[in-house]
DNA sequence: CAAAAACACTTGTCTTATACTTGTCTACAT
DNA sequence: ATGTAGACAAGTATAAGACAAGTGTTTTTG
């Protein structure tokens, strides 16, 4: 397949500025650098660059040079996380404890899904205000998770510590009652109504890098979406549309 | 019987795309490689491709080359598509069956959505295949639904009916317990987990225009949601997708 | 010591040139 | 109607380079 190579650059870049290669504030290396690294002529990489400043991750300013802009995680993940950042932009800092920590091998829905045969699998809870918010469990694949301990997980959110451009995720959010094992950690009664939220993460290239299982007791969360404005524009007439 | 090169070309393209062999957004081959790979003309090669294009699979630019065009369609498409319209596609015609039609005055929550002091509340029971499927509340402003029969919302969509561009909508999902009344229109144990949705619609001036709630007994549904990210690098120069 | 000038660096914005791609024709064969 | 072959126009990607303008540091000057 055809490739063209300021995309290829771009997503490159995108990596490492999410990976935070380059420290929040501090300056790329300059484009005379990069196209000597890239191999790319000068106008290539600035059509790298622009494109990831359209994205908003990183900005210039003449005779200074490109630095990453202001949250650069944040930005990247702001299409992307839901709860967590919720409970971030509420002012609520959220903690994390790990139950579980192992390299295991993937069970059929999650071979199927992460394309993998041996998975890391997390599981923890998180707190808000000491509260049980969630429980969550995350599965990668053994090869993205191998440099990771659990200090790690229990320090950073997943996203951070893989070092990958996400690309997007599909979400499916459904309701259940909650389980005996998840009842006793959450705090709440055996049979009460839970939220439940699966995301396959994908990578800049559509491949998949994370699958995550949410269960959020139904009496604390909600989940809020926005369907964008341009959506009712961009269809084509015919096409139906929500009621 | 004879077969038609392009059509065979344009199966092949079309597995191709949905297999994901080609990366969404990313650039097929050229023309003049197709050509070669194929056997087959350019002109033979550029019908097949054209074929697809009719059915929105792929797009191309002058200068650049085809790409995937899913990507940006669908992922609107997928955000603002609701069950109803998934059990379509699935090949299920829903039924609607009224049971409630009134005007009323607008209860406070509903008053500070939709901004008005009379409204129109239509409760009905969503049917897939006979059965029930979900439990749906909509309130419209009276002024709005002045016109509007029992029969008609029997009939059609209420968006159908209002004949106003939607500019967007803001979604809240939850779980809860069924309540005793909902569980006897679903035909479901009192008690059991049901998905909750809250939606309000508005204009493409930003004006609500509708709010609704559904109620999903939890065992038949579930919600997905793509979060795209990054369609930026979709484009060439200049030209910028929604997201 | 302090201000000014010089310098080395950066991005921003142009050219010029080549190779490649799609868009659109014409002519001809089956 | 379908397919092949070819030619041309218009647009894009990339390279290489030149120059203006902004920034930060260093040196010189008053």
């Amino acid at each position: 397949m055809r490739t063209i190579r300021y995309q290829q650059i771009a997503d490159d870049l995108r990596g490492r500025v999410a990976a935070g290669s380059y420290a929040a504030g501090r300056v790329l290396p300059s484009e005379a650098e990069l196209s000597a690294e890239f191999d790319a002529s000068r106008v290539t990489i600035r059509r790298a660059l622009e494109t990831l400043r359209d994205e908003g991750l990183v900005d210039a300013r003449q005779g200074f040079g490109w630095f990453v802009a202001a949250a650069p995680l944040r930005q990247t993940l702001g299409q992307l996380v839901t709860i967590e950042g919720q409970m971030a932009e509420s002012g609520v800092e959220p903690q994390r404890k790990i139950i579980e920590f192992a390299f295991v091998p993937a069970p059929g829905r999650v071979r199927a899904a992460l394309k993998s045969d041996n998975v890391l699998r997390v599981k923890r809870i998180n707190l808000a205000d000491g509260e049980p918010f969630a429980v969550v469990t995350v599965w990668c694949p053994a090869e993205l998770g191998q440099h990771l301990s659990r200090r790690d997980v229990e320090r950073s959110p997943f996203y951070e510590l893989l070092g990958i451009a996400l690309g997007g995720a599909t979400q499916t959010i459904g309701a259940d009652s909650v389980t005996p094992a998840d009842a006793a950690l959450l705090g709440v009664p055996v049979g009460s109504p839970v939220l439940c939220c699966e995301r396959l993460t994908k990578d800049t290239h559509g491949r998949p890098v994370l699958l995550s299982e949410h269960v959020f007791p139904a009496h604390r969360t909600e989940f809020v979406v926005d369907l964008p404005h341009a959506a009712a524009s961009v269809a084509p007439s015919g096409l139906r549309l929500v009621e």
